[in-house]
DNA sequence: AGCACGCCGACT
DNA sequence: GTCGGCGTGCTC
C-alpha cells in the first residue's frame, strides 16, 4: 500500500461501519485516527467520519462504533481517517445502542440503518468535484465523444461539482468520468461540503450611526460619496432600525437590491450575520398562540392518568397500554401525561399514523406546546428535516411528534413516549430497515428509563398479551366522553339485494338511511376498501381477467374526470397505465365485461341515488398531496358536503361533529384476505368507522354491508367487544402456531429470471434446512414454508418467491439468518436478490 | 457496488 | 511480446 499514514505516529484507533458499503462489506473496519486530526477532533463512538474505503480509496462516510487507545496496532497497515465530519452530527450514545438494536434486530446495512435514524441532508456532505491533470490529450487516448466533450469543458476550468457536470452531460456522466480517471486524464477531489440547513443573512451597522448619517447625507469626509441609490435606502432603513434587518426586509424598502448590500459590505459601513432559519417554524405560524388551558378529566381519565404519572417519576424504563374505547378521550391523557413529562425538563416523542398526522390533529399540541413542538412528517423537504432534527438535537423541541421514523428522534432526556393507534401496521418499516416502531420505542423506554404508552381501542393481538402477560401495565377507559352514546349498529345483509332487484353496490337500507340522513341535513361518512371504477375487467368468452403486464394482478378500470366511457386501466401494484383494450388478450373476443366496484363507482351510485347531494370522494387519487387531503377533511368539516366517500383515509381519528351515519360498503373484502391478521384488521377497521358516528350530542348510526352477516367477527365489532374479540383471535392463533405465540421470519427472493428465482429459492430452502439442524442451530424449534410464490407472483416485471419460517426470534435464530444470508451473498446469483422480515405486516 | 488481480485471445 | 477482454474475490 502507498504510505497513506501521516508522518505523526498514531495512538488511536477507531473501529468503523462503512455508510453506502455493500451488504457484504458491511463489517467493522479498524482505522488509525493520525495524531494532529486526533488532537483537534473530539472523536468518539457515534461520531461520523470520512475514511478512504476500498481499492480505489473512494471517501465514505462511516459510523465510529467503537474507539481504541492502544500501540498494539501499529504494525498493521491501517489506513487513516480523513476527518470528522461534522461536530454536531453524531449518534449519542443512547442512539448508538439504538443502532445496535435495529440493526441486529432487522439484519440491515449499516447504511440502512443509518439513512433511517439521520436526516439524509447531514449526511450527503461529501462533495465530489472534477479537474483535469493532463493538458495535452494523446491522439491515442480513444475516448467517446461524451468524455471528449466532458474533457475540454473541464481544460477551460477548475474542480467543477458532479451535479453541474451531470446536469450538462446527462446519465453518461458517470461512464465518461470514470472513462477519463481510467487515463489518468482528470482527477477527482472530495472536500466536505457545508450542511445543506437554511440560512438567512441579517444586516447591521458597521459604523455608529451619526457616523452613517453623515455618509447618508454626503457630509463624511474619509468617503467616497455613495450615489447609488439603493445602497443610500438600504444605509437609511438600517439606520431607523433598531435590531438587525434581514435580507427580505431590506430587500423590501424601496429600491434595495442584493448588489447595494453586497457593495456596502465592501465598504464595511454594514456587517452580515447568518442566522439559522427553521423552515418547519413556517408552517406553523399562525398558530403559535400558546393555551395553557386547564385540561378537565374524567373521574376514569384521572385514575388512568395518576398511575401513568406515577410510572414515568418511577426512574425506570417501563410500558403500558390504554386500552380506551373511541370516544374516550385517550388525547386528554396524554396531553396531561405530556405536559407533566414537559414540566419536569424531560423530552417526549409522540407518534401517530401518517394519516392522523394532519394540521388539524397537530393543531392541538401546537397551540399547548409551541415552538417546543417539531413536527416530523412526509411532506418535509431534506433541509426542513434536517432543521427539525437539529432543534430536536439542540433541545430546543422537546415534543416530536411524527410518524414511524420519529422514533428514532435525538431528544434528550427522554422521558415518554406515546405510539397512538398502537395497532397501525404503518407502524412496521416495509422496506430495509425492517423495524417495528413500537420495538424501538420499546428498547428506548428501557435504556433511557423512559415510559412507553400505547394507546389504541383495539390494541394488536402482540400488545395486548404482553398487558395480559403483565409485561405491560394496563388501564382502561371504558366510559366515552361526554354524554355521547355508541351507536346503533345494523348489519345489512347484501346476499338479498340481487333478488330484489338492486344490483347497485349501495343496498336498500342503506340507501335508505342515507337519504334521510341527508333530508335532515346532516353527514354521513362511507368507506369502501377500493379505489378505482371497477374491480377488473374480464372477458365473458374465456373468464380472463386482464392483467397487468408486468404484474400478475388484475388492472382497475379508472373513468377519466370527464366521462365513464373515456377511462383506463391501472395496476395498484406498479401503477403502470393503459387504455382498455377493445378485445380480450386471450381469446380475442369483444364481450369485455367490467366487474365489481371501486370508490369512484360508488360516486356514481350516489349521485343517482341523492342529485342534490355534494359528495365527496377521498382516495389517493383524490389526494396526491398533503394539501388535498387536509383541504378535503375542511371543507367536510365546515360542512361543505354532505357525504364524505373514500377509503381507509376516512376511518383516521378525524373527529366530524356533523356525522350521524357510517356505512361500510363491503366488510367481508377484508375478511377472507389470506392473511392470519385479517381479522385483527376488519375488527378494529369497523370499530374505528363505527366510532365516527355521532359523537356529540346527536345519536349515530351504523350500517355495515357484508355478505356473511353472521360471521364471528362481523357480529363482535358490531358489539363493539374487544375483549371477547380478543379471547376468540388469541384461542385460534394458539392452535394455529401465529403470532404473538411465535414469531415469523419471512424470507422473499426476487428475480426478473424466472429460473434463475426459483432455482435460487430451492436452493436457499436447502440450505435453511441443512443450516437448521446443524449443531448450532438444531435447538432452535423452526418450521419452514415453501418456497411458494408471492400472493402477488410479479410486481414491475420482477418474480418474488417467498419462505416462511415459524420461529422464535433471538440471538440464536439471527445469527442462523444471517449466516443463511451471507451464504447467499457468496453463491447467489447476480440476478438474484433476498431479504429478510421478520413479523411482517403482510403475509 | 467498485476496483484490482489474473489468466487467456487478437493485435503491433 | 503486449493490450485488453471480463471472471473472481476483497474491501481495515
Amino acid at each position: 500500500m502507498t504510505n497513506m499514514n501521516n508522518a505523526t505516529p498514531a495512538e488511536l484507533f477507531v473501529g468503523v461501519h462503512v455508510i453506502d458499503a455493500p451488504a457484504a462489506a458491511d463489517r467493522e473496519y479498524t482505522y488509525a485516527v493520525p495524531a494532529d486530526l486526533a488532537a483537534s477532533a473530539d472523536i468518539t463512538e457515534g461520531c461520523f467520519v470520512s475514511v478512504p474505503f476500498g481499492a480505489g480509496n473512494r471517501n465514505r462516510i462511516a459510523l465510529v462504533t467503537s474507539v481504541l487507545h492502544s500501540t498494539e496496532l501499529e504494525c498493521k497497515a491501517l489506513k487513516p481517517v480523513f476527518a470528522v465530519c461534522s461536530e454536531r452530527i453524531r449518534l449519542s450514545p443512547e442512539l448508538l445502542g439504538v443502532f445496535r438494536f435495529v440493526k441486529s434486530g432487522t439484519l440491515a446495512t449499516t447504511s440502512d440503518v443509518v439513512h433511517a435514524m439521520i436526516p439524509s441532508a447531514a449526511l450527503s456532505r461529501l462533495a465530489e468535484s472534477y479537474s483535469v491533470t493532463e493538458k495535452e490529450l494523446s491522439p491515442r487516448a480513444e475516448i467517446d465523444a461524451t468524455a471528449l466533450l466532458l474533457y475540454e469543458y473541464l481544460l477551460s476550468r477548475d474542480f467543477v461539482g458532479v451535479d453541474t457536470l451531470r446536469a450538462r452531460f446527462g446519465k453518461n456522466t458517470k461512464k465518461a468520468l470514470d472513462t477519463l480517471l481510467r487515463r489518468k486524464l482528470i482527477r477527482r477531489q472530495l472536500t466536505l461540503k457545508e450542511s445543506g440547513e437554511k440560512t438567512e443573512s441579517h444586516y447591521s451597522l458597521a459604523m455608529p450611526r451619526d457616523y452613517i448619517a453623515s455618509v447618508i447625507d454626503g457630509s463624511c469626509r474619509d468617503m467616497r460619496k455613495i450615489t447609488a441609490a439603493g445602497q443610500l435606502a438600504a444605509l437609511t432603513a438600517l439606520c431607523e432600525s433598531i435590531a438587525p434587518m434581514s435580507e427580505d426586509e431590506l430587500r423590501a424598502v424601496d429600491g434595495v437590491k442584493k448588489p447595494h448590500l453586497n457593495a456596502l459590505l465592501k465598504k464595511g459601513l454594514i456587517r452580515e450575520e447568518k442566522r439559522r432559519v427553521h423552515r418547519d417554524l413556517e408552517l406553523l405560524e399562525g398558530k403559535l398562540s400558546v393555551s395553557d388551558e386547564k385540561i378537565s378529566l374524567s373521574d376514569e381519565q384521572n385514575e388512568a392518568f395518576c398511575a401513568l404519572r406515577e410510572l414515568t417519576r418511577g426512574g425506570e424504563g417501563c410500558a403500558a397500554l390504554l386500552q380506551g374505547v373511541t370516544g374516550s378521550g385517550k388525547t386528554q391523557v396524554m396531553l396531561a401525561l405530556i405536559d407533566e413529562v414537559l414540566s419536569r425538563g424531560k423530552s417526549a416523542i409522540l407518534l401517530l399514523p401518517e394519516i392522523a398526522l394532519t394540521p388539524q390533529t397537530t393543531a392541538i399540541f401546537c397551540a399547548r406546546y409551541g415552538d417546543k413542538v417539531a413536527l416530523l412528517h412526509s411532506a418535509l423537504s431534506a433541509g426542513e428535516r434536517y432543521d427539525a432534527y437539529l432543534r430536536i438535537k439542540e433541545g430546543e423541541a422537546r415534543l416530536v411528534i411524527g410518524t414511524r421514523s420519529a422514533v428514532f428522534a435525538p431528544v434528550r432526556e427522554l422521558g415518554l413516549i406515546i405510539i397512538d393507534e398502537e395497532q397501525e401496521h404503518t407502524y412496521k418499516s416495509d422496506s430495509s430497515p425492517r423495524y417495528h416502531a413500537r420495538d424501538v420505542a420499546r428498547y428506548r423506554a428501557w435504556n433511557e428509563k423512559a415510559l412507553l404508552l400505547l394507546c389504541s381501542a383495539t390494541p394488536s393481538l402482540e400488545s395486548r398479551k404482553k398487558a395480559e402477560d403483565g409485561a405491560y401495565k394496563h388501564f382502561f377507559l371504558k366510559k366515552r366522553y361526554g354524554d355521547s352514546v355508541l351507536p346503533t349498529v345494523t348489519v345489512a345483509d347484501m346476499r338479498r339485494e340481487p333478488q330484489n332487484g338492486n344490483l347497485s353496490p349501495i343496498g336498500s337500507i342503506l340507501a335508505e338511511k342515507l337519504r334521510a340522513c341527508y333530508e335532515r341535513g346532516e353527514q354521513s361518512v362511507l368507506f369502501l376498501n377500493r379505489r378505482g371504477y371497477n374491480n377488473y375487467i374480464s372477458c365473458l368468452a374465456c373468464g380472463e381477467a386482464i392483467k397487468c403486464p408486468q404484474c400478475s394482478v388484475s388492472m382497475t378500470y379508472h373513468t377519466a374526470k370527464e366521462s365513464y366511457a373515456r377511462g383506463e386501466l391501472v395496476c395498484h401494484w406498479c401503477g403502470r397505465r393503459m387504455p382498455v383494450p377493445s378485445e380480450c388478450p386471450e381469446c380475442h373476443s369483444h364481450h369485455l365485461n367490467r366487474v365489481g366496484y371501486g370508490t369512484q363507482r360508488v360516486e356514481e351510485e350516489l349521485s343517482a341515488l341523492l342529485p342534490d347531494a355534494r359528495i365527496l370522494r377521498m382516495d389517493t387519487d383524490t389526494t396526491s398531496t398533503k394539501l388535498a387531503y387536509d383541504e378535503l377533511l375542511g371543507r367536510f368539516r365546515r360542512h361543505e358536503a354532505d357525504i364524505l366517500l373514500g377509503t381507509q383515509m376516512v376511518t383516521k381519528g378525524h373527529d366530524f361533529p356533523d356525522v350521524t351515519l357510517v356505512g361500510v360498503l363491503l366488510a367481508d373484502s377484508s375478511l377472507y384476505y389470506d392473511d392470519y391478521r385479517a381479522a385483527e384488521r376488519t375488527f378494529s377497521m369497523l370499530t374505528q368507522v363505527i366510532g365516527r358516528a355521532g359523537r356529540r350530542d346527536k345519536a349515530g348510526e351504523a350500517i355495515i354491508q357484508t355478505c356473511n352477516p353472521d360471521h364471528e367477527v362481523i357480529q363482535l365489532a358490531k358489539a363493539q367487544d374487544y375483549e371477547s374479540f380478543y379471547r376468540r383471535e388469541a384461542r385460534l392463533r394458539r392452535n394455529l402456531v401465529f403470532p404473538p405465540y411465535c414469531d415469523i421470519a419471512l424470507i422473499t427472493v426476487t428475480s426478473r429470471v424466472e429460473t434463475d428465482l426459483a432455482l435460487a429459492a430451492s436452493n436457499l430452502a436447502a440450505r435453511l434446512k441443512t443450516l437448521s439442524k446443524s449443531e448450532e442451530y438444531e435447538k432452535e424449534p423452526l418450521i419452514i414454508f415453501g418456497p411458494f410464490e408471492a400472493p402477488v407472483y410479479r410486481v414491475d416485471g420482477k418474480y418474488r418467491m417467498r419462505l416462511v419460517v415459524k420461529c422464535r426470534v433471538n440471538k440464536n435464530t439471527r445469527a442462523l439468518f444471517t449466516a443463511l444470508s451471507s451464504d447467499f451473498a457468496r453463491r447467489g446469483r447476480e440476478s438474484v436478490s433476498m431479504s429478510i422480515d421478520f413479523n411482517p405486516t403482510n403475509l
